[in-house]
DNA sequence: CTTTTGACTGAGT
DNA sequence: AACTCAGCCAAAA
């Protein structure tokens, strides 16, 4: 496992709930900008869901990510309508409310 | 070992 | 504004 995956995870455990992050920010934070990709897969690894919350990672346009999870794309939604977050009439979750700034 | 694909993003047309 | 193309890294085939 790479150590790259392990920043990944506790960047994701890290994330406040009822907040939500993109994987670009995710990568930008872990110093890689270019890893994008590369977070999206560490999810999609996802070694332990349980203590990850994957359903607080989505794309730049706040959109889930739609394929397998760990419970399905509406068990994603799901938890973070139970978290305080919501979704716009576009289905995705509302970036300038819940997207988590760290930096700040 | 090489090739393809992917839970992405940004720039170009 | 919407669609297409290319770049990036790592894991799976």
């Amino acid at each position: 496992m790479s150590a790259f995956f392990e920043r990944v995870y506790n960047v994701v455990k890290d994330i406040p709930r009822g907040k939500v992050a993109t994987y670009g920010q995710i990568a930008t934070i872990l110093g890689a900008p270019r890893f994008s990709q590369v977070v999206g897969y560490a999810l999609h690894a996802n070694p332990d869901p349980r203590h990850i919350p994957c359903h607080r990672v989505v794309n730049r346009f706040g959109a889930l990510s739609g394929s397998f999870a760990f419970g399905g794309a509406d068990e994603q939604k799901k938890r973070l309508l139970a978290e305080g977050v919501t979704f716009d009439e576009n289905g995705n979750v509302d970036m300038e409310k819940h997207l988590w700034r760290p930096s700040l």
